[in-house]
DNA sequence: CTCACTGCAAACATTTTGCACCGTT
DNA sequence: AACGGTGCAAAATGTTTGCAGTGAG
């Protein structure tokens, strides 16, 4: 991994982003991380958001999260648990929950793949579109 | 199969699309799915075959996959299985492991959420991609 | 002073939609 | 005959890029 040849500068704008996103509890868009930000520097640019959000993922001080049928979303939380999603509205939640890969990368040797990771990705319908459904 | 309930016509666009994909092992995506149904039928548009996918998804006759960075795949194998992912060149293989939910089926009632389904994806690096990289 | 970074607009890739016509049932 | 399905083109969506100017180290 090149993670430690990475050398960015923490210029105003992808400071902001940055902290936007540690203290976003909701998961949020590029678009949404804009729109915050924005408040702080009304100048910034989408185009801004969306290359820092990938820089910083590139250099794992984010999480990308990319569920079905939604644009990618970002989590500022890089300690180990996976999501889980409403398929409803969108809403994702974290889950406190560290797969333990062994099982399967047994398997997956056998398919001659470098193993790089696993993504644990839960689906269900959140409480409030629970109650939406049930009127 | 039982079409009979089905809500749908099998018309000879939808028909083509499903048969291509339950003969494929690749999972290919929407657009290899026309260049593949187009020597058969080569008036078909991109359109229908989009649409084709998604409701032959929606009832359950194909399987999407929704891996980072690349366009949705299908698979026309609807039995229990995951998938593994090359992060460089985009293939997508079948890994015959069923995953167990149950401790995580615990976990995620503390949510509250309704459990759907789960997706556990393996991203690696295929044995090809690993020689051009070895160079 | 340099070069990574930015805003902006335009390009891009993928998927969806409106509409008039077609073909199964 | 009705109505779901189709081809086509255009729109929508989400993301990336080219470029000229800016600013952090």
């Amino acid at each position: 991994m090149d993670f430690k040849k990475a050398k960015f500068r923490m210029t105003k704008p992808r400071r902001l982003i940055l902290e936007e996103l540690k203290k976003s509890k909701n998961h949020p868009s590029a678009d949404q991380v804009w729109e915050k930000v924005k408040k702080k520097l009304p100048r910034i640019s989408l185009a801004t958001v969306y290359r820092n959000l990938e820089l910083l993922a590139d250099n794992e001080l984010i999480v990308r999260l990319d569920f079905p049928n939604q644009p990618r979303r970002y989590d500022g939380d890089t300690s180990d648990h996976c999501h889980i999603f409403c398929v409803e509205c969108g809403r994702i939640d974290d889950i406190f929950y560290r797969y333990q890969p062994r099982l399967v990368s047994k398997i997956c040797e056998e398919s001659g793949y470098k193993i790089i990771g696993y993504r644990l990705h839960i689906l269900g319908i959140c409480p409030e579109c629970q109650k939406k459904k049930a009127k």
